[in-house]
Order: structure tokens, then sequence, then C-alpha cells
RNA sequence: CGGGGCGUAGCGCAGCCUGGUAGCGCAUCUGCUUUGGGAGCAGAGGGUCGGAGGUUCGAAUCCUCUCGCCCCGACCA
């Protein structure tokens, strides 16, 4: 596609990383506070580390996933067409009296005061301030339809924050805000999302599936959440097994097509798939018995249309043809970024660590030396790591005087999909060893063809 | 916010009941050996025992207060 902002903070690209080098404190043992699997590889991977409660530092191997993920969502939102931005994180107060939700939010919300003691929030959300943002620089139905859109951190003071990144007080969401003059201008944006969130989730290598969620105060039906399956979500789900079966694959969508985002919309929600909070035991009886489903479920994405809300309480109209102020039609798309880390580890992980998703992997491919000082040996290494950045890819050299097996249980634990194994038996006769992490299947072959298999595997 | 638990070396833990000046495993550092799945031996460094008061000749240990973290529940992305 063509050039895509991903804003800050994404700084330049690293550069070629040997673990000798690098800052990746992998740990042997569990911390004990690690109750789930995807926080126990974290903090064991060296991914992140806590600050306070639910507060986290993403250590450099940590940052590159969220920042895979970050790339991802920004790619397949420009690609939907819609428009980055950044907001701040700290808000004043001003803006969530006006919408009456400063007083609604309760303790989650972080409030805090300057030094002229003006009231301020560290920001859980942020309709208020594009609602702001909008009735200032908007006034006329021409300039609609608009959907903005940043990635950004809040903070939400949960009373009890848990599970690591899953369920931390501090997370980053993107967070769209669509505008509209008419209803259903904004369902075909709420559609639209649906269909570039269900490209978003599989291009990061996870099954999410949209569920019919609780609309809140709010009501209406136009909420779906995304789930993705796996024993430790927070959320009981009720599904037809035929749900699991649907993928998006390589279709080519026209996001202004209204019928063609309606229509994917269709496809995906028809069938029954719903949340505990709106689970409806008598229509899911209608479900042929052999395909119920009950399981659990990781909320990573929810996307919600709720009309005038804000519009209404702020004031945020436009001029339509016939001349009349209307308030606009808004809805807000989310997806939990940082969250969807510790979401892609439950779904992918074994006994021995993480398994990466290609999509979303901090290296696209270990390099281990088995005999570190042996000239052979690190020629072929150094070589090897070379050729794959020639590639334009990104891979981990390690490069330490440690053994094999530490090494490759390092490397099993960070989880990189694919493994370069390079030993002085092999070398010797110019072969090196390429290893799936997923299967454990090893594979003999030259130099030049495990460069080359890598580089297909990651051009696909 | 109710209920429970835990803070002792980077990590995992013992010691606390019955006060006597801190220990084990892993990790780290040095040396030798080893080298295709978290090596062996020898040696070394690292702790205001979460913090503050109190009792006592003496406190990791007993008492009071306080801070932090974790678990269950309610809540929540």
């Amino acid at each position: 596609m063509a050039r895509v902002i991903t804003p800050s903070p994404t700084p330049t690209p690293e550069i070629p990383m040997r673990l000798s080098r690098y800052f990746l404190p992998v740990l042997k043992e569990t911390p004990s506070e690690a109750q789930i699997v995807s926080h126990r590889l974290m903090l064991r991977a060296g991914m992140i580390r806590q600050a306070a409660a639910g507060i986290y530092s993403w250590l450099p191997l940590g940052y590159r996933v969220l920042r895979n993920i970050e790339r991802i969502v920004h790619e397949e939102q420009q690609r939907a067409g819609h428009i980055p931005m950044l907001m701040p994180t700290l808000q004043p107060a001003e803006l969530w009296q006006e919408s009456g939700r400063y007083d609604d939010y309760g303790k989650e919300m972080l409030r805090i005061s300057d030094r002229h003691g003006r009231d301020m929030l560290y920001g859980p959300t942020n309709e208020e301030m594009i609602t702001d943002i909008f009735r200032s620089g908007v006034s006329s139905y021409r300039e609609l339809p608009l959907t903005l859109y940043h990635i950004q951190w809040k903070f939400r003071d949960e009373v009890r924050p848990r599970f690591g990144v899953m369920r931390g007080r501090e997370f980053l969401m993107k967070d769209g805000y669509t505008f509209d003059t008419t209803k259903e201008g904004a369902l075909h944006a709420y559609n639209r999302h649906l269909v570039s969130y269900l490209r978003t989730y599989e291009r990061l290598g996870l099954k999410a599936i949209p569920m019919r969620a609780d609309g809140g105060p709010i009501g209406g039906d136009y909420t779906h959440e995304f789930l993705v399956l796996a024993e430790t979500g927070e959320s009981e789900v009720f599904y037809d097994s035929e749900v699991t079966d649907l993928t998006f694959g390589d279709r080519v969508i026209d996001y202004d097509d209204v019928d063609q985002c309606a229509a994917v919309l269709e496809e995906f929600t028809t069938r029954y798939a719903r949340t505990d909070e709106t689970h409806d035991e008598a229509i899911f009886a209608e479900v042929p018995e052999d395909r119920r489903r009950s399981a659990r479920g990781i909320e990573v994405g929810q996307i919600f249309y709720f009309g005038t809300k804000y519009s209404d309480a702020m004031g945020a109209t436009v001029t339509n043809a016939d001349g009349q102020a209307v308030p606009v039609h808004m809805g807000s798309h989310g997806i939990g970024v940082s969250r969807l880390v510790g979401a892609i580890i439950e779904a992918s992980h074994d006994d021995k660590g993480i398994v990466w998703p290609e999509g979303v992997t901090p290296f696209h491919v270990g390099i281990v030396n088995l005999r570190q000082g042996d000239a052979a040996c690190d020629t072929a290494c150094e070589g090897i790591e070379a050729a794959l950045e020639a590639h334009g890819l990104d891979p981990l050299y390690d490069d330490r005087e440690e053994r094999a097996g530490a090494k490759f249980a390092t490397m099993d634990l960070i989880g990189l999909p694919w493994r370069l194994t390079v030993g002085p038996r092999g070398i010797a006769n110019g072969l090196v060893e390429l290893t799936n992490r997923r299967t454990g299947e090893s594979e003999e072959m030259s130099v030049e063809d495990a460069v080359a298999r890598v580089a297909a595997i990651y051009a696909r």
C-alpha cells in the first residue's frame, strides 16, 4: 500500500542485533506474582518489567512486539481510509464536565491537578476530546464522513489490575472515532471497521470472533466485541462452532462499498456468538446441538455506534443540505494494542515458551552459533546474518559464550518462529539446520538455501 | 471495595512460632575442565531482612502503625 504514517513513539529502525550486546534479561524461574501463562512468559522472556500494579516498562524485546502490532494496526487503519492523529494522555476536566462523564466515571478515572490547581485527568478514552476537536474544525456535512484515530496510552485506575498487560491500569489502545451526517453513514463506518478489524487480527496471527456485546447504558445492537478464544479469557462466550471456521483470507475489499462491507458483517455476525453479558439461552437453543460451544475469550477490540450522545451533549453539529444544524452521528472503535501482546501469547505458546506468529515476531529468525569462537561457525553465522539483513530481515544472532542447551532454551522461550542452527559438524559440510519453532521440525540445508528459505517465508 | 495472603541478595525460597546479629538453590564474577538441549569442580562478590515507631542487654523474629505487591469475589478493555 501507499505510504503509511506510523506516528511516535516509533524510532528509526534498530541496528542489527547480537545477543551479546542486547538487553534480554530472561528468567529461568517464574516470578511468583505471575498467574497466567502470558504474564509468566512475558516476564521470563524479558519483555516487560512491572513498575507498579498494572503499570509496566516495555523492555527491548517486548517493545519490538508492541511496535509490530502498532505498525500493523496503523497500516490496516489507513488502508480503510482512516486518518491518524495523536491526542494527549492528560486532559482538562472541563471537557468531561461538559459531557457529564466527569461525575459518572467514578474512581477508575485518575484525577490530578496541576500547579495552578486546575483539574486534570489521565484519559481513559477520548470521546470528549475528539468531539471538541471536531466541533471546532468541521461545520458542514460536505466535510463528512470522517474517521480519525490514534494509538495512545490510556489509564484506568482498576481496583484490581491483574494478568500482566492483559489487564493493566496503563494500556495502549487504538481508538477511532467516526463522524457521519446520517445514521446510515455511521453504520457503514461501523461495518467498515468490522471488516478492517477482521483483516487486522488475521495479520496478527489471531482468530478473533466478533460477538454481540453489551451496549451498556446507551443500549442498542450496534456494538460487537472481538474475542480471542483462550482458556484464560476473562469472558465466558457462547457460539455456533461454524463461526470459528470463517476466515477473512486474502479477499479484496473496497472499503467505500457500502454493500460489500455490509455483506462481510452479515457473513461474520449472523451465526450465534455472544458473551455471557448478552447470552440468551432461548436463542442459543436454536443452534444445532452438535454446533453449540461454550468457551472463554479475551476481548481484543470493540466497535460501537452510539449515535448523537456526545454530539448532543457537546454541541457537535454540522449544517446539512437543507441549511439545518444537525448533531453528527458518531461511533468509537477500539483495539487493545498492549493487551494484544498478552492475547497472542495466550493463543500461541507451548511448555517451552512463546511461539510468535510471523507477523508480530520481534525478530524474524534466530541464529544459534553452537561453537562460539570456532572460525568456521563464526564466519558462517556472520555471513548468514548479513545475508538476512540484505533481504530486509531482522535476525537475532546468539553469539554468546553459552552452551548449546542454554541457547536453544533461550530461543524457545522468546519464541522466534524460525531458528538457524550453525554447528561445527554441519558447517564442515556447508550445512546448517532450519527449525520451525511451532512444529519442531528441522531440516538440514546449505547456507544459501537456508537464507533463501527464510527470505521466502517472510516475502509471502 | 469486601475477604485472604505475602514483603529476607537479580529470581525462587528457608529462617520468624520458641529473640542472640542472616542462609539455601539459580543467576553473577574468577580459574580449570567441558561443548548439539538450561554442564562439572574450586573460589569470590552481593542483603539498611519493605518503611517508621515501640518492647528488650539484644529484633528478620515480639507489639503498633504504615507502604507495597499478590490471590478470591464484586467491577472492568
